[in-house]
This record gives C-alpha cells, structure tokens and sequence, in this order.
DNA sequence: CGTTTATTTGACCCTTGTCAAGAGTAGTGG
DNA sequence: CCACTACTCTTGACAAGGGTCAAATAAACG
C-alpha cells in the first residue's frame, strides 16, 4: 500500500519549525519510506531526513561504489536494483546480493568499503553521508533498531547464500535464485495478478553466473533444461513464467533429483 | 591485555546499589570482556550483565543451537570454538563460520534459528535471553552500537566468504582458511611468540571441509600438496606451522598459481 | 593394546568450466 | 525500412577440477 500523500497528511508534518518545506514533502511521498529504515523517523520530524539526504537517478551500469575506496555515504533504494560484489585482483568475482526497491547499501565499519555497488537497471537512491547516519543514530533509537533488524536480516540471507555456494548443484542454485525472485517480484508488484508465478530478472547471464558461482554458459543450460522440463516458460529472458512452483521449491532444497 | 580485578577495580564496581556481589565479580574478572560487547557497559553498571547472565561449559560436539527451533536466547563465547551452519533437508551442510572467545552468537529477527550451532571443542559461553537482549539495547545505546558494529563486521566476513565459495579455488579456499586461522591464533594468543606463524585447526576435516564447500578428501588432499610445497609444516594436525605467509597470501587471493 | 574414529591416498568419474561457433536482440544510421 | 554492428544468449565439443568410492594409515580412546 503506497502511502498517499493527502493533504491531510501533509498538514501534519513538517520540519522542527512546523513548516512543511519542499524536501520534506519528497519523504512524505517516497513510495518507500513505510518498507524501509526510513519508517523509523516520524512524519513531524521528516525535514531531517530530508535535509540528511540527496537524490539521484542512475542509469545502468553506473558505480554506485566503488570497492577500495574510502567509505563516506550509505544509500537507500527508491527504485531499481543494485548488485553488490567483491572481486579478485584477477578479475573473478562474486556477486554478494542484490538491494531492491527499499534496501539500504553502503554499511561499512572500516574506512575503505570492502565490496563494490554497481547499478543493474536505472535506480533512484537517496545517498545519505555516514556522520548524517551517526546523527541518526544518536538521536533515535528506533532508527538504530530497525538498523540492527535489517543488518540482522542481510546477515540472514548471507548465510542462505553460503549453503547455496558451497553445497548446491547448479540446478539448485538457479532454482533457488528463482524462487528469491519471485518473492521480489511479489514484494513490489502485490497488485499483479500474475505476482505468483512471474519473476523479473532485469540482471544479465553474467550477474546470474556471478552472483551462483557459476559460469554464464551453465546458467543458460539449466535455465534451458527447467524449460524443457515445463518448469519454467516465457521465450523473454527477463520475465520468466513459473509453471509449478512446488517443483521449484523441491528442486530448489535438493528433495527432488529430476 | 586480560583485565586484571585487582582490589581498586573491584572497590569503584558493582550494582546499582553499591554491593559488589558474587555474580558481578564473574563479569568484572572475565577474559574477553574487554574484547565484546559487555565493554559497552560500564563497570559500576556490570551488575545488571551479570543477573542477566547465565555460564555454562560444555563439552566438545554439544548443540547449542538447533537450527529451526525457537529462538530464545544469545550467547557469548568466552573461550573454546563455536560453529555456524546451515543444513539442506538431505543432510548436506554449509558451516557459515566460527565464532571464537569474544564473539556472539544466536541473533535472529525471526521466531525460529534459521541456523544451527554446536562446539567444536570445550566451550564456556555465557547465555542471555532475547527478552534481555532487548532489555540491554533499549537501556544502553552503547551497546546497541556495538551490536550494530558487530553484526556488520560479520556481514562483511559473510560476504568475503561467498567470494571464497563461489569463486576461489580448493587450493585458495584452503589457503584463505590457515589464514584466517593464523589471525584467529594472533588475537587469542598475543604473547606466544610464535604467534605470527601458528593457525589452531581445532575442527576436523568434515568442519573445514562443510565451512569451505568441498569435501574432506580433497581439504585432505590440498594440505597435503602445501606440505608438499613447503607452504606449511607441522604433522599435528590441529596445528600448523606456516613456513611462509606472503606464498600463502598470495595463494589466497590467486596471485600464485603454484 | 585392541577398537574405533579421523585422515590420507589412489583410481575413476561426473559436473561444471573452457573454448568456439551460431542465433537472437537491440540499437544506429543511411 | 533495412542493413550494419555490437551485444547477449544459447548450444556443442571437449577438458579438468573436484567429487565418489574404496582401501590403507595414523590418531584417539577406553
């Protein structure tokens, strides 16, 4: 449910002077500050967050972060996808997650970020600086907490990764990445009807190979092989039909060999 | 630098009605305190960690936590090896990491363990509800900052090992390990002399194997060669001498193809 | 000191990676 | 509107790294 921005609303907001100034009013209305650790500052406090933060629209491809270099701004998702990642000095290198509409990217304890941020599809992102969220930090609590619950829930999904990376097949790997983006896809497309059984894949062969741990060509074939199998349809490649999403799920937890 | 409880210490702590009783002492002279997150509470406060607090020592292969139960309590690792892992309903197992004396375990945002976690040798853990967890952030918010800076330091351990497990080779998977393995025998053992070369391998061939996503007999195998290499040396099994950590090193990071 | 368990080593095989070529797709500009 | 170009994706043939199965050693333990 997209908060709509009434005038009734807006008439209770404001920055700490009571005035609602043009800033504040881009909180108000983000389409998803109730989804996201921005829920944590209350409506009347809003010109904080507004003034903390800054705007911007990326095209594809662009570096959001760049892996090594001094780590200053953290960065919420307002629409898009970003894919995170390490790399090798040779060039190997492993996609560590991928931050949808309302995840945040950017945490670092060290002065140098340990992994880069590159943008997958045009993304709009709220950079924020790291001192604005030690302020944030100091001043409210429930920031704090909400920040914790979501750090909790990446390191969550970290670990859900490593099983998928050290002890599944191929067949596995991309039927769990399925599944992942069938929830996604559900998460910011609840009013679809066909939510249940589509998963949008706006990220290329490379990023699949690269955030599974394998090669693009042994994607292509297991994604080749689950359609021959009718597991999946959809001739596009970047909007998959699911034909039986139990059969993904056993596939997808090794309970199913076929 | 173990925090001596000499008479002075002792004279300024206590709880909050001045008595230095038996259970805040435990905290006061306790080995890693310094090095966790109790430091986020200060000593004349220590007295409110300790009622909160339970100790329990157990024995080597006990379960701590049984992955999909529900969660309701945290611990604190005092001395000894703790292991993290994910399971697949088969029976094949990723260890997400270890936790050694210093570090936490058993956060989780959902209602059941989404992990499992069992010593590796004889532990001493200090056991606290969640109840209590929440008790402790909502009163101290130095404590909730270091939460914060601990989870994200095991967020970023997360991510380089998906970089391990995706893309890494056995040979660099199990160079990467004796590495971390040396810096783990580095900050738990500062004053042997040794210390720069020495790693403790408490776990066994099926644990290293399960952490690094391949099986034993090629951990097996991959030992043997960098023996073979004169990398490392040492028959022990549960100790090994590294003869040279730069030839490691770069092995790790795929510098060296040797 | 025998029994059990952990580790090493060997032989073989399979899944996945590598290399190479062909087939779609998407822009671009004449 | 259609060639031209540049990608991205798919498919095939082959190779290799690491898995599987089996047996031999070496440790651990009662």
């Amino acid at each position: 449910m997209p908060p709509s921005p009434s005038a009734q609303v807006i008439s209770h907001a404001g920055n700490r002077t009571g005035r609602v100034d043009a800033e504040s009013v881009r909180c108000l209305i983000c389409t998803v500050r109730e989804h996201n650790l921005c829920s944590s500052i209350e409506d009347q406090d809003v010109g904080v967050l507004a003034q903390a933060t800054r705007q911007l629209s990326l095209p594809p491809g662009t570096t959001v972060i760049e892996e090594g270099t001094a780590a200053s701004a953290f960065f919420n998702v307002i629409s898009g996808t970003v894919k995170l990642f390490k790399s090798l000095p040779d060039g190997r290198r492993q996609i560590t997650g991928f931050a949808d509409a309302g995840q945040f990217v950017g945490l670092s304890n060290s002065r140098t970020y340990s992994f880069g941020a590159e943008t997958v599809d045009t993304v709009l992102l709220c950079r924020c600086t790291h001192a604005q969220i030690e302020n944030l930090l100091a001043e409210y609590p429930r920031f704090a907490r909400n920040l914790l619950t979501a750090v909790t829930h990446e390191l969550t999904d970290a670990q859900e990764q490593m099983l998928l990376l050290g002890r599944k097949t191929a067949r596995e790997k991309v039927a769990s990445f399925l599944l992942d983006r069938i929830k996604q896809y559900h998460r910011t497309h609840p009013h679809d009807p066909d939510a249940e059984t589509t998963a949008s894949v706006p990220m290329t062969r490379v990023d699949i190979a690269d955030y599974l741990g394998l090669t693009i060509e042994t994607v292509s074939r297991t994604i080749s092989a689950l359609r021959r199998d009718k597991i999946i349809s959809g001739t596009e490649n970047h909007c998959i039909r699911i034909l039986s999403i139990p059969n993904l799920q056993d596939i997808a937890y090794g309970l199913k060999s076929i």
